[in-house]
DNA sequence: TTTGACCTTGCCATACTGGTAAGGTTTAGC
DNA sequence: GCTAAACCTTACCAGTATGGCAAGGTCAAA
């Protein structure tokens, strides 16, 4: 049987929100779905499927555009896996990088807040750190 | 001496671009500059020092308005510390959560990835682990 | 019938930076 | 003095992914 969801239902299936779900159509990363006659789109059971499949990648933090190259792949039989290996791995090295960057300025950041004293005295080791010449 | 600098100059010096100054001085961050009777902005050594300030925060990972904050902060001499340090305290916690998220993202992809034979069979752990029902 | 919960589209906002366009200004070389 | 290059100006558009709001239409239950 066919059951179809209102974007609203679709929504709760898939985790998503009913605006997501609409820009990921406007954006192309959906088949444009049924519509009732006054308007409302309606979603099949495939279709749930596929926007809980975003959802999942969305959490993985693949952007829009490495979603929709998932997709393909997802619905492609005649897919090589090593092309999704790939894609997930620069996605990987993608998150390496950003926790790298992070994680550099948390150690800068770390240790000029362990230099700051915290107390009622203006001066502070980070406001001086960021100025080139002494502030204090 | 009142060396003048020109944006460029002013951009070179601090580590910015053109661009991003005018975007800071538009977004209130920055006083506005003096100007040629041309119309070119003019930077002292003191609003040069400003702006190597913003790149130093940038830097950090401090956002435009956290930094508004920080200037007001530095070139308040009755600050208290304190204060700086809760500021970057708050962005520190920031910063741990963005790489918590990330490090959750790597560690579930890392796994998949890792269950990805990686050949020219269609089968992927990942595409099965998005989808919400066996694909394959 | 009314009311509330849903749906529609469209515009604006976020945060930061880059690009481009169309034009004026300054400077160096000739 | 003239010309070309390198600078400056403003203004607009782009992306990324999401949220909010407004003004209006629709559906279902009471």
């Amino acid at each position: 049987m066919a059951t179809l969801l209102t974007i609203g239902d679709a929504a709760k299936a898939s985790g998503l929100t009913a605006k997501m779900i609409r820009h990921y159509e406007q954006s192309g990363l959906l088949q444009k779905p049924t519509r009732t006659d006054a308007g409302y789109r309606l979603y099949n059971s495939q279709q749930v499927q596929q926007l809980s499949f975003i959802h999942q990648a969305r959490q993985l933090g693949f952007s829009l555009s490495e979603i929709q190259s998932l997709l393909q792949l997802w619905h492609n039989p005649q897919r090589e896996s090593r092309a999704v290996k790939q894609l997930a791995e620069q996605h990987l090295a993608d998150i390496a990088r950003k926790i790298a960057e992070l994680q550099h300025m948390q150690q800068q950041l770390q240790q000029l807040a362990d230099s700051c004293r915290a107390d009622s005295s203006p001066h502070c080791a980070i406001l001086s750190a960021l100025a080139p010449q002494a502030d204090d």
